[in-house]
RNA sequence: GGUCCUAUCGUCUAGCGGUCAGGACGCUGGCCUCUCACGCCGGAAACACGGGUUCGAUCCCCGUUGGGACCA
């Protein structure tokens, strides 16, 4: 069997989507499963709208997904002589001709056949009258009229479309331009590209593509068309639907080992697994279990799959994820024994990198801010007893172990005849501002005695300074 | 308008003629508990409709309806 080629080729016209990366991911997981190649093709013939701002946009995008290419990336706009050679060569073999035809002859055309109920297509008026180059004249491809085209699709597939439905559609432009569908089958070809996986909307322009392969003499690829996403209203993906680039989900705190999960999961099932390493998908992917029907985007299931895989990852890699968050919050934070530790306090209370940063503040902040409700409910006079017995204790204590801090709270406990809970709020929000938090033994272990003591201090002071 | 694709809980899906229609997210009841989470146990929730084929259809075929895409 030979080697599997795929490809990714996006146009350099904006940011790249959700959409796009699935379809990119489809191709390079296919890839890799069967070990093959996966090629990069940025394809920037619109001038006009494309730029090198997008297409690096779109290797970043791609490399922060861990999507990588074995060839590429190449682009149309260098590339040009070798869509004039294909052309020639159809020229030449009697598979295209000139055509002179106006645009608003054509569009008379198209109006004269929707009268009569046929289908608006150019009715080959230059067809057959040999008519050589000239300027302003397009090129037609000559195509075949009768009988009928299909995709052997291997995921939706065999699907049929009759060859009456085609009209001869133009593949060189009166300007010089080639268009679409003529630019990809020929880089398709040169690129010895023999599996095609694409979004469902290119399935209209397959038959084109094939008749075109047809009369280039090149083999047919493989072609695998995946359902499209869609938005929260079943509409194609668009900016009205909140984030679509995917750097913009780097941002709010999704990992990529999520995020990839979560898009190859929206259109592909292996069972009942619902979350995938990157080697397990690399060894699961296939083509057999994609689905045939398009899916809408679920944000709240990508954050749930995130936070399974932020419990999943290793405190040493995960910090390696956080620590730019951390830094952006402004927080002196930088690898080590420290920041495991806070990332294995927090791992399992956070959705997101960006939530868990925040989470992490009174790790950073020295001053920390009690929150005004958190205050005003658990910083009362009550408090004040427990907590100077519980600073006495701290303070009494050889080592800060988290057996050692059990006993202490417990005499406490002893002492003023509260439960835990009575004494834990208290301490819990002269630690960390707040009244939710990690463990309060791990919380004081991990701070340190004498943070933990100034804090507590500041919170009897606190108490004393509103209530005199 | 034409052509093409598609249809299982709200969402992502498993199912590949006989199942109590399974899982996940979300929702929800409970347990655990120093708070919040995590975790664990339980619940509500789906085969779009109508015809066939068959002893038997969620599953195969044909329509209808719904959704999506492409071309203008």
């Amino acid at each position: 069997m030979k080697q599997i080629v795929t490809r990714f080729p996006p146009s350099p016209t904006g940011y790249l989507h959700v959409g796009g990366a699935r379809t990119a991911l489809f191709n390079w997981l296919y890839a890799r499963h069967t070990g093959g190649k996966f090629v990069l093709r940025i394809e920037d013939t619109d001038t006009v709208r494309s730029t090198k701002e997008s297409a690096d946009a779109i290797f970043e995008a791609l490399s922060w997904l861990g999507i990588d290419w074995d060839d590429g990336p190449y682009f149309q706009s260098q590339r040009l002589h070798i869509y004039q050679e294909s052309i020639q060569k159809l020229l030449d073999s009697g598979n295209a001709y000139h055509c002179t035809c106006s645009v608003e002859q054509v569009e008379e055309m198209r109006r004269k056949a929707m009268k009569t109920g046929g289908k608006p297509k150019y009715d080959g008026t230059c067809r057959d009258m040999a008519l050589s180059k000239t300027p302003g004249a397009v090129v037609r491809f000559r195509a075949p009229q009768f009988g009928a085209t299909v995709i052997h699709d291997v995921v939706k597939g065999n699907i049929v479309f009759q060859n009456s439905e085609q009209d001869d559609f133009i593949i060189q432009r009166s300007d010089g331009a080639p268009t679409y569908n003529f630019v990809v089958v020929v880089d398709d070809i040169a690129m010895g590209i023999n599996t095609i996986i694409r979004g469902d909307d290119h399935v209209n322009n397959t038959p084109r593509q094939i008749m075109l392969y047809l009369a280039l003499g090149a083999e047919l690829p493989v072609f695998g068309h995946v359902p499209m996403v869609l938005g929260k209203d079943k509409t194609r993906l668009s900016k009205r639907h909140g984030a679509m680039s995917v750097t913009a989900y780097r941002d709010m705190g999704i990992l990529p080992e999520a995020m990839i999960n979560y898009l190859v999961r929206l259109g592909w099932s292996y069972g009942d697994q619902e979350i995938f390493t990157r080697s397990e998908l690399i060894e699961k992917f296939n083509l057999e279990n994609m689905g045939k029907s398009a899916g809408v985007f679920d944000m709240d299931k990508l954050l749930a799959l995130n936070a399974d895989h932020i419990k999943a990852m290793s405190p040493d890699e995960l910090s390696d994820h956080l620590l730019p968050f951390l830094k952006n919050l402004g927080y002196p934070a930088e690898k080590g024994h420290f920041l495991n530790q806070v990332v294995e306090t927090l791992n399992a209370r956070a959705k997101t990198l960006a939530e868990m940063a925040v989470a992490a503040s009174f790790y950073y902040l020295d001053d920390i801010v009690h929150e005004p409700d958190a205050a005003s409910k658990v910083l009362t006079p009550d408090a004040l007893e427990p907590l100077q017995l519980l600073h006495e204790a701290i303070a009494a204590l050889t080592d800060l172990t988290k057996e050692n801090l059990e006993k202490a709270f417990l005499s406490v406990m002893e002492q003023t005849g509260l439960k835990l809970g009575k004494i834990a709020q208290p301490v819990r929000v002269a630690l960390t501002g707040k009244t939710a938090s990690p463990g309060i033994f791990e919380i004081i272990e991990i701070i340190g005695r004498e943070k933990v003591l100034n804090r507590i201090t500041r919170a009897i002071n606190f108490i004393q300074s509103r209530n005199p």
